[in-house]
Order: structure tokens, then C-alpha cells, then sequence
DNA sequence: AAATTTCTAGTTTTT
DNA sequence: CTAGAAATTT
């Protein structure tokens, strides 16, 4: 127990500590969160106060609950099983895996991914008729999950006009249709564990009592069905003794409002559950002095906030670094220049991290990185799980388990081309339809040469289920995508070297999905549960109520099938970075959190792009970037960067931007102007971005008028010139039209909005950076 | 059914 | 500008 206590501070000590009560932990960045959250269960366990199968801790990715099973099994001799440690989608799945009968599922629902979603939502709106114009899929869905995320179902929606009505009710024709197909989207994984716990008593209170302990990471990450989900599953406001809900966050790092996310629950938990153990971990361990202060009086300029400072032992260390380019390219040359020189010095690319607040930005530094020979990694885009061969592959596998799922049944229907048309599909559905039936029920139906051909695909299906009865997963796999054809028309393409990669390369996914789940190799992947299920479950209490076996859950519940396409859904896939490879590190801000490097830029720091123009119409939307910029100046161990550039390429056209209000926020004495009046000779600078421009300006002369326009027709004033003005403030001239005494410029006061000057009548200064 | 053209939107993202 | 989707042609 000295071992697991030494080397925590007094506030970390006290919070692994506390007693079992509610608690609040404010945990900054880099104040050793997660080893907190850890070595708090393992003292629990340790100390005799909870058996492991007490503990339920609830993470936001995948990777994060990996994390910390890892570190827990390396500071617990015990197993680490029997424990629920776990995202809340893969919790809920497990809920409902169990409880499926209970909670009004077909034993092998299947979970839709946000794109598999989109596209069920436009097949309703395609089958009931809706005018897309009016009714974008992209709304409907947004509508629908902001529902679900709220915990309420189409008929607890309140419409207030005949558009919103609209939406309710295709929120209902969705739900039902999901229904029919036995699938469920991430919202509602949610969703129906909570109305599972909700209305079944006795299950709930088996739960209740099971979990001792629920400890939550990323608190301020929760949206309100998560926050309510928490709450009745640790029986807070019920007469009989509750669980001790440990919640872990930071209010300071809610980047997440967006999609449903609400800090509000961090104070709703603190009265709430009437929380009188509240701890703030304000040691810093990763950043040095100047670091830290930034981002200390940066955040001091919100509002809404809990109160917190970061403090550090690390002394000063150097400045932060801020540079003001002419142009984007040169923004990323700069950044380049200074890569070279911290590698001269000995850092390694790994630890060289460019982050941007929107993945548009990414492109002109890649261009600039490829250039110059320096290996980078960039974070985003498709994942593994994601890949369109991929879901081919997954869809044929969904079949196989659950034939209704119609998504699936048109995904690969006719992929590859088996001659059956948009014509028989159409036809197809009238029939499924009319009987109320799935896409794969109607095939029966259907007679002709269209009939025949469908019936071959269900018959192709039919067969490979069978083949494969009594194989082992991975061997499934190889099975499903040879009777497919997937490998062969993959093979036969041109370009279709890497697909075929990316499909050989799930049945390696498969091997090690078996093992690491449990399963012995060779148990049959879809004959229901683990083959030695009955040795240790299902256990049953007095009321009847089938109990989860608390040894390797998932095995006992379901199929190897069932569970591999859930964890397909579940975790699409590494996304993070890849250990060992010495390439710089490139990725939004968004994408950074959680993160930290020796060194960091932050990019592309300019008015309109960071903050960003459109969160600043919204109501607390500056204080959401003001974290997000909070996030990323935090991300830095030893040197941050700034930058921003006067002009950029954005949508295909340039745009001047004023810096970002930002700096204004930050000490100045930490701070390091590395460019003070480079921008004074706009035509010195041009030139070396006009070089790389991709603009083809045919001759001098075209350049010549060009430069002359640029210039602004002889008024004194040029466009990309920082200016400033009496009533509006800062501005940045985006246009100048006519000449002479009619002369107007167009300027971007950024808060102020866009305003055209008469030049002759205007009062402005020239603003000397 | 594939190839080609046209249109259109365009923060951030995990599950 | 430019990727991705939708529409249209071959």
C-alpha cells in the first residue's frame, strides 16, 4: 500500500483517499489525472473496501479505458476482471447484450456507426417521400441524436411549429424502422440502458448494489443522458445506501459543447448529489513556467468557471515563441525552419506537434513538410473500421447475423455487381413494405429473373452461414471474404492493392480480437455465447432476474460474431498516434487533447479561423475557443510556438485576417515577438509567396495590373494593412475600390464586422506591427 | 454499370 | 480551391 500511495501529492493523496461519498476532482491539465483515478480503485481494492466486481468506471474512448486497465493490472497483483471498465457505449452494449429480452432488442442487435446512420435516415426519408431540400439528412439526424441525447423519444419532444412537428415524426418513423431492423445507433445504446434500468426495478437495483463504486474520467465531457444515466445508476436521490460517484474533470478543457456535451453537470453534480468532498489538482507536472502562465491568464478571461490555477515547480523555461507571416506558405516555411532547428538541437520529430484549430489548414503545411523531406503523421481521417472495403466486408458479416439489418442487405446487395438494379431493389422494397417485412424476409416474394438473382445473394448468405457454423471467427472471416468475392474483385481492380490489404488484414484483427476477449480460439463465432458459458453463468437471483457473470462478460453473453461487430461499431479503429514512429506529430487542437509534447505550434492564430468566426454568433462560443486555445497551449512541455499569418487561402480565396484576439489575453512578459515588422514591405514578402502561388498570371502585365490593385490605386492604403480606427478598433483591409478621391477600402473589424470606408473622409491610423 | 461531368458545401469528433 | 456526392452520359 506504501507503494501505491508514494510519490502522490497531498492533493492527490487526499482525493485516491477520500471516503465513499461523492466527490469532485478539478483535475488541470497535466496534473496527473488518470493517475489518480487509478490508483483509486487500486486503493479501494487494496484497503478491502469494494471486491472488484464494486467497481464500474466509465471512460470517453476506447483508448482511454485501455489505458487504465493497463496501469491498473500493472498495480494490482489481482485480476483485473469482474471490474466494468469501459466507454459508456461499450458498458451500455453489455447492459443490453445481457438484458437484451428485457429491453425489447433481438438477441443480435447490431450498432450503426454515425455514417451508417446517416444513410439509414436517408432511406426513410426516401421511402416516406420527404423532400430533402426542406429536410436534410444531416439535420434529421442531428435532430434526432440531440433528442436522444437529452433522453427524450418522439413522443416526449415538444413541436412548437409544423417543421418541428415534422422532425418528431420522423423521429418516431426512425426509431421504428431501427427497430424492425434490429440496429441501434450510438445515441441509443444510451438511451435504452437507461429506460431499461429505469423501468426494471429489480435490475436496477441489482446494479445499484453491485456498483460500490462509479468513478467517471472527463466529467465535464458528459452530455445530459449520461449525466442522468449516472445518477440513477448510482441510486442518487433513493432512500437506501448509493454509490460513491468519483468524478473526475475539468471545466477549463469542455471542448465539446458541440456535440451535446454540458459543463453545467460538473455544478449540477456538485448540489446534486451534495458533494462536500471537493479537490483541485493544480500541480502542474508538464509544462514550464511562461507555458503555463499563458495559459493561466488566457482562461482567467472566461466567465463560467470553477476556479483553478496551474502552478509548476519546472522554473521559467523559455518564452513562448510568436511569429507573424505574410502569407500562409510562409507560416508554414517558418514552421519548417524552426522544425530544422529543434531537431538540429536534438528534439525528435515525435515530439514535434503542429496543431491547427480546422483539418483545412493541415494541406499547406504538409505541402511545405513533404517538400523539405521532414516524415510527418497526420491525425484523422478514415479509420481502420471506417474504410469502405472494410464495411463491405462488416456488412456481409451483419448479414450473416442478423438478416433484417436492411442497411447492410442494400450496402452489399449488388456489391460486387451481381446484375441485380436499382429497378429490382425498388421493387423489392414496395414488397417489404407491404408485409411490414425486412429487405431479406421479401426476397421470397419477389419472382422473375430479378426474383432469381435476389434469391441467389440470400442463398450465398444462407451457405456461408452454414459453412461456417462451426468455425472459429477468424476463420469465418477468411470464409466470408473469399464467398464474397470481395478478395477476387478487390484483387482485380487496378487500383485495389491496399483494399485487398486492408481485408486480409481482419482476420489478423480477428485473431486478436478472440484473444484478447476471451474466447477460446476455436469456440464457433456465431453459436450464441462462449462454448463454456455454462460453467460460470448465467447466474440468476431470487427474483428470477438473470444476473451478468461477472468473469469475462462479453463472452458469456454473446457470440464471438456478435461481439467482433460491435466492437467494429464501438471502436472504429486506431485514430492515435503511432508509438515508435519518428514523424513530426500534425492534428486539430481537438484531436490534441489528452496529449503532450516537448514541443508545440499553434497555428493559423487569426480572427475568423481561432476563434473561429462561426462559434463566435453562438452564446458561449468565444469561451468554448478560449479552452480549446487552453488545451492547446497546455499540450506543451518545453516550447510553444504561436503563429498567424496576414494573408490566407480559405474556399478558394484569399482572405486577410487581424490576429487572433488571443494574444491580447496573454502575459506579454511571456512572450517573444520573433517578427516585429516584417510586414512593412509587402512587396519584399510577396514575392516568394507569388513564386509558389499556384495562380497562373499569364504575363507581367497581368501581374503588373494585379500588383497595381493590390496596391490600392495610388490611395496610400494597401489590402492586407493592419489599420485602426477610432470607433470600430483594429481592422484589416480586405478591398480597395475606385481611386483617387472615390477611393473606398472594405475592413474587417472582426467584432465590429465588415465596413467600407471612404478613404478621404476616414480617420485611420496605420497600425505599426 | 462504369465513366464522366456538375454541383455544392466548407469547425471541431468519439462512440 | 477541392473533395465528395449527385446527376448525367456512354
Amino acid at each position: 500500500m506504501q507503494n501505491l500511495l508514494h510519490n502522490l501529492n497531498p492533493e492527490q493523496l487526499a482525493a485516491v483517499t477520500l471516503p465513499a461519498q461523492s466527490a469532485l476532482i478539478l483535475a488541470g491539465a497535466g496534473s496527473g489525472k488518470t493517475r489518480v483515478l487509478t490508483t483509486r480503485i487500486a486503493w479501494l481494492i487494496q484497503t478491502g473496501q469494494v471486491s472488484p466486481a464494486g467497481i464500474l468506471a466509465v471512460t470517453f474512448t476506447n483508448k482511454a479505458a485501455k489505458e487504465m486497465l493497463t496501469r491498473l493490472s500493472a498495480m494490482l497483483p489481482i485480476n483485473t476482471r469482474g471490474m466494468w471498465i469501459g466507454t459508456f457505449h461499450g458498458l451500455c452494449n453489455r447492459l443490453l447484450r445481457t438484458h437484451y429480452r428485457d429491453a425489447a432488442l433481438p438477441q443480435t442487435f447490431q450498432i450503426l456507426d454515425s455514417q451508417d446512420q446517416l444513410s439509414a435516415i436517408k432511406r426513410l426519408l426516401k421511402a416516406f417521400n420527404i423532400d430533402d431540400e426542406k429536410f436534410p439528412a444531416k439535420s434529421v439526424m442531428y435532430f434526432i441524436n440531440g433528442a436522444k441525447d437529452a433522453g427524450l423519444r418522439a413522443q416526449d419532444v415538444e413541436a412548437h411549429d409544423p417543421a418541428e412537428r415534422k422532425m418528431v415524426e420522423l423521429y418516431g418513423l426512425y426509431d421504428d424502422q431501427c427497430q424492425r431492423e434490429g440496429v441501434v445507433d450510438f445515441a441509443e445504446l444510451l438511451l435504452r440502458s437507461y429506460e431499461l434500468l429505469s423501468r426494471n426495478q429489480p435490475l436496477r437495483e441489482h446494479y445499484q448494489q453491485r456498483f460500490k463504486h462509479i468513478l467517471v474520467d472527463e466529467f465535464q465531457d458528459t452530455n445530459d443522458l449520461q449525466y442522468k444515466w449516472l445518477k440513477l445508476l448510482s441510486g442518487q436521490g433513493q432512500s437506501q445506501a448509493r454509490s460513491a460517484l468519483f468524478a473526475v474533470g475539468d471545466d477549463d478543457q469542455s471542448i465539446y459543447a458541440f456535440r451535446g456535451a454540458n459543463v453545467g453537470n460538473m455544478r449540477a453534480f456538485e448540489q446534486e448529489f451534495n458533494v462536500q468532498n471537493l479537490i483541485k489538482l493544480e500541480q502542474n507536472y508538464r509544462s514550464h513556467g511562461h507555458i503555463l502562465d499563458s495559459a493561466n491568464m488566457l482562461i482567467s478571461n472566461n466567465s463560467k468557471r470553477l476556479g483553478k490555477n496551474l502552478r509548476t515547480d519546472a522554473g521559467h523555461g523559455e518564452q513562448v515563441r510568436v511569429y507573424e507571416a505574410s502569407s500562409d506558405l510562409q507560416e508554414a516555411q517558418w514552421i519548417i525552419e524552426e522544425t530544422k532547428n529543434l531537431i538540429a538541437e536534438g528534439a525528435s520529430r515525435s515530439e514535434v506537434a503542429v496543431l491547427y484549430r480546422s483539418n483545412a489548414q493541415s494541406r499547406v503545411i504538409e505541402h511545405a513538410l513533404f517538400s523539405a523531406g521532414i516524415p510527418y503523421h497526420v491525425y484523422g481521417g478514415l479509420r481502420y473500421f471506417q474504410r469502405a472495403e472494410v464495411k463491405h466486408a462488416i456488412a456481409y458479416l451483419q448479414l450473416m447475423d442478423n438478416p433484417h439489418n436492411d442497411s447492410a442487405f442494400l450496402r452489399v446487395v449488388n456489391f460486387p455487381t451481381r446484375g441485380i438494379g436499382v429497378r429490382t431493389i425498388e421493387n423489392l422494397q414496395g414488397a417489404a413494405q407491404e408485409y411490414g417485412i425486412s429487405l431479406y424476409a421479401a426476397v421470397p416474394y419477389m419472382s422473375g429473373k430479378a426474383g432469381s438473382s435476389l434469391s441467389g445473394f440470400v442463398k450465398m448468405i444462407e451457405g456461408m452461414r452454414f459453412e461456417t457454423q462451426q468455425m472459429a471467427l477468424p476463420e469465418l472471416v477468411r470464409v466470408v471474404l473469399e464467398g464474397s468475392t470481395l478478395l477476387s474483385h478487390y484483387a482485380a481492380e487496378k487500383e485495389g492493392a491496399d483494399r485487398v490489404e486492408n481485408l486480409e488484414q481482419m482476420v489478423s484483427a480477428a485473431t486478436q480480437f478472440v484473444s484478447e476477449e476471451g474466447y477460446g480460439q476455436g469456440a464457433p463465432a456465431h453459436l450464441g455465447p462462449r462454448a463454456d458459458a455454462q460453467a460460470g453463468a448465467p447466474i440468476v437471483n431470487a427474483d428470477g432476474i438473470e444476473i451478468l457473470d461477472a468473469d469475462a462478460p462479453l463472452a458469456t453473453v454473446m457470440s464471438p460474431l456478435s461481439a467482433f461487430l460491435s466492437h467494429a461499431s464501438l471502436e472504429a479503429g486506431d485514430n492515435q498516434a503511432q508509438a515508435g514512429q519518428d514523424a513530426l506529430q500534425m492534428m486539430t487542437v481537438h484531436s490534441a487533447k489528452g496529449l503532450e509534447f516537448d514541443n508545440v505550434f499553434i497555428t493559423g492564430l487569426e480572427e475568423g479561423l481561432f476563434p473561429h468566426e462561426s462559434s463566435s454568433k453562438e452564446d458561449g462560443g468565444v469561451e468554448e475557443e478560449r479552452r480549446l486555445m487552453y488545451v492547446a497551449i497546455t499540450r506543451a512541455r518545453k516550447r510553444l510556438y504561436m503563429c498567424f499569418s496576414q494573408t490566407r487561402m480559405l474556399h478558394g480565396q484569399t482572405r486577410y485576417n487581424m490576429k487572433s484576439r488571443f494574444f491580447d489575453e496573454l502575459p506579454e512578459e511571456s512572450l517573444k515577438w520573433l517578427s516585429p515588422k516584417v510586414q512593412s514591405h509587402w512587396f519584399a514578402n510577396k514575392k516568394s509567396a507569388w513564386d509558389d502561388a499556384p495562380l497562373n498570371l499569364g504575363s507581367d502585365n497581368a501581374l503588373a495590373q494585379r500588383m497595381a490593385q493590390k496596391a490600392g490605386g495610388g490611395s496610400g492604403w494597401r489590402i492586407g494593412e493592419s489599420v485602426s480606427h477610432g470607433k470600430f478598433g483594429e481592422g484589416v483591409i480586405v478591398n480597395i475600390e475606385g481611386s483617387g478621391a472615390n477611393c473606398r477600402a472594405q475592413i474587417n473589424f472582426g467584432s465590429h464586422g465588415m465596413k467600407v470606408l471612404d478613404l478621404s473622409v476616414a480617420k485611420l491610423e496605420r497600425l505599426g506591427r
